[in-house]
DNA sequence: GTCGTGACTAGCC
DNA sequence: CGGCTAGCCACGA
């Protein structure tokens, strides 16, 4: 852990398949809860693509966010891994949210 | 060192 | 429920 990124992905690599974490809560846990916003840049510039499951971040409440290859995209991963979602947002949160 | 930018968030209307 | 605002942070030019 040297940069502030490489450390985002470090976390972010370890979100177990079928669950999601929020921007927020990975920020926390590298010990900066301010900087969701941030980490949500590290993710979109990850040279780590297939090996870290940046699809599994999702928004505070709820919302996608976004995805490099594709809002879609990320919609389609999750709901493969049996995450359920409605449009844009995910449903149960709470139910899927790995805690950190 | 300063500025612009973005996969964020909480609060208010 | 949806939209807007101000505050936050790290990175690259």
């Amino acid at each position: 852990m040297k940069n502030f990124n490489q450390s985002v992905w470090q976390v972010t690599k370890k979100i177990p398949k079928g669950k999601v974490a929020t921007y927020a809560m990975l920020a926390r846990k590298i010990g900066k809860p301010k900087s969701a916003r941030a980490v949500g840049n590290a993710l979109n510039k990850n040279p780590f693509a297939p090996i870290v499951p940046c699809h599994r971040v999702i928004r505070s409440d709820g919302s996608i966010g976004g995805f490099a290859s594709g809002t879609n995209k990320k919609i389609k991963l999750l709901k493969k891994e049996g995450i359920l979602i409605r449009g844009t947002k995910v449903l149960s949160l709470e139910k899927f949210l790995v805690r950190l």
